[in-house]
DNA sequence: ATTCTTCGGTACGTTACCGTAATGATAACG
DNA sequence: CGTTATCATTACGGTAACGTACCGAAGAAT
């Protein structure tokens, strides 16, 4: 799979656009990395884990899992062996949900691909500029 | 462009990941659907489109703009022929920003398709809980 | 001219997130 | 044992976003 730079773009634009017109649960990018390390990564999977995993502060991750609880879209299991660490798990409606997203990301690289409609002017512009700098 | 679903999400999960792990500007959904639907999409491009097109009020999309403004990856301009209206145009800054994500993009698009590293064991607990649901 | 409509922005109260710092519980070590 | 270290969580103050409601400016209509 490999992709121009505008495709990348127009993909992300495309999916996003689905995602920001539904008033879904509105995860932020910290919620949604969080969910999908969980789901993609092989656990297990621990508040410190995924803090350090995304460089952020262990209570952000508290209150990211929090939140992701009370969706339902994931959900938090003592470890035995350690009772002081929490085993965070996956649960059938976090699958559905990213199964369901999935589909949206799939449909935007269609478009994104079959050029959808007026890529043309926008990002020559977009490509000239960012070429023009050193950066 | 045809990706799975996995692919998709994989995809979704490193592109996110860099963007957290760098503490740029962290961009929340909506504010980046308005930065990607400007950079890409034929303008005029007015406040009230904006939020028709996002399906949110008015004042979200002025204050993303303020904080667009704030980060010089968009400008506004009053429109001449009707100074009731503004439009919203493209910066160098934001033509370099959205660059540098599509590289990220492009980047996370090739590992994911690569299998990267480790998709078995996860991928397919999400493929069969999902498939097992009527939603 | 006077209304009516439409534009973007402001005010207000609410909600949610952030990081730092402190807390409670468990484990590991002397 | 007692102490220290390591988990996750809560407390707190600050920041930023939300939607509803309202506002002044500018165009359109009569």
């Amino acid at each position: 799979m490999t992709i121009t730079q505008t495709q990348a773009l127009d993909l992300w634009r495309r999916a996003l656009l689905e995602s920001v017109r539904a008033d879904a649960p509105d995860l932020s990018s910290r919620q949604m990395a969080i969910l999908l390390t969980v789901y993609l990564t092989p656990p297990p999977h621990t508040v410190r884990g995924l803090a350090q995993t995304l460089n952020i502060s262990k209570p952000a991750v508290t209150r990211a899992l929090d939140r992701l609880g009370e969706l339902g879209l994931l959900k938090r299991r003592p470890d035995e062996t350690d009772r002081r660490s929490v085993l965070v798990q996956r649960t059938v409606k976090g699958s559905v949900f990213l199964s369901d997203f999935a589909g949206q990301v799939m449909e935007a690289a269609q478009q994104a691909a079959s050029g959808g409609m007026e890529p043309s002017v926008a990002v020559a512009g977009l490509g000239q500029a960012a070429a023009s700098l050193p950066h």
